[in-house]
DNA sequence: CGGGCTCTTGACATGGTTCAACACCGGTGG
DNA sequence: CCACCGGTGTTGAACCATGTCAAGAGCCCG
């Protein structure tokens, strides 16, 4: 089980910016943020043009309390959404791969409920909230797939809810890094062998560990990494 | 710290099953069903009469894996979600109390992800998810509502993974309570005195641990029940 | 080559669970 | 009315998983 090396830029870094998500995207088949404008193509005519975002790794997507602009979507990369208690303690609520989208946490809100930051070199597709309004009001089916996206989010709040409150240690883990392949299984990557682009610092955040015991239920798990 | 006597009703059983929901509902100004239904209102004509349903202590309101053909909002007594895991385990998911709406988790499914299950006598409204549908596709302020109340979801989902994650077990406790306290406080009963429905255990099983620790941990508390 | 990361390991402390016993209360039947 | 019974709540003791602390290894980067 070995962590990702400082800045490896593991896929091509295609430049794409001012095209329509769908032409080249490499996460195209796979993208909820193409879904959801594919389920409402053209009901924005060629405004479908994207912008995207570059991060390097550590830069931050957005802050707390920052004025939600825009959700995004990403295309390479990682991304982590965490937030801070009163008393200083972090807390990751979230890890976001290639296809999936980002900000929706704070889609009902007029500020951002967490600080999103890049674990690697990371590039996004920006979507202005006003264009998704408008394209929702437009195109009811559209509205529909991001209903189901917003379910699917709560669905994995409540897998994490009901892991954090009785598993053990090592079964938290173990269903962490299940969730990871077949995250990257549904993306057609590896299921068997992959990359952690997070510390275990951050997985022990995540599923309520500190990083000694992440690093002790490892080796307690099979090396089916 | 008293619990709950076997079968209070502690709540007049007012007789107004075939009525608006609206005109003598106990709960209506902080009904979330009222609301959603009055940002409505007349969308649907008079077939705003509401059918109403009856659980007494202990009672299923629906199992996990049926067929979801209704919502339901709490017009007096309170419902817990749970649902078990593979072995056996079983684990709470939420605590509903008047006029919280019962089942949201499942708006997006064709079949229940939990158990809804009668702390106490209880009384409730039913909104048959094709009425829903229909008022919301008619009424785009009504989904605005509905997404609102699928957002506060959201939040309360994640300050529960946050206080799984990195509090202890006193912590939980006195955390749970407040939440506790600030619902009856916006229900316009006292924060500071009330009683508790649910079992130790059904505490336990919410904020992740056992009972004999949410009484050690509550000995521990101020007595500010 | 040196400095600062993350990762790893082991010893130790401790919060929480487990287990067992008992108190309390309401309900039930004699 | 009383005796019994089951469920829930309470308590304490022993155990164990996990957190805490400290030290060192490996690695990247300047």
């Amino acid at each position: 089980m070995t962590r990702a090396p400082a800045r490896p830029l593991p896929c091509d870094p295609v430049p794409c910016d001012p095209m329509p998500c769908s032409a080249n995207c490499p996460m195209a088949r796979f993208c909820l943020a193409g879904r959801l404008m594919r389920a409402g193509h053209a009901a924005a005519g060629d405004d479908a043009r994207q912008r995207t975002v570059r991060l390097r790794k550590g830069q931050s997507l957005y802050l707390l309390g920052d004025a939600v602009t825009a959700l995004y979507a990403i295309r390479v990369g990682t991304v982590k959404t965490h937030v801070t208690t009163e008393d200083g303690r972090t807390q990751v609520v979230g890890f976001h791969f290639p296809g999936d989208m980002v900000g929706l946490d704070s889609l009902a809100r007029t500020q951002y409920a967490s600080y999103a930051t890049a674990l690697e070199d990371t590039k996004l597709c920006v979507i202005p909230v006003q264009a998704l309004h408008a394209a929702t009001a437009s195109t009811p089916a559209l509205g529909n797939q991001l209903f189901l996206v917003l379910d699917r989010q709560a669905q994995r709040a409540r897998a994490l809810q009901t892991m954090l409150a009785l598993m053990t240690a090592e079964e938290r883990l173990v269903t962490f890094l299940l969730w990871l392949a077949d995250g990257f299984a549904a993306r057609g990557f590896s299921s068997s062998e992959f990359i952690l682009r997070m510390s275990r610092e951050e997985i022990g955040s995540y599923i309520g560990l500190t990083l000694e015991t992440v690093i002790a239920s490892s080796r307690g798990s099979t090396t089916a990494d």
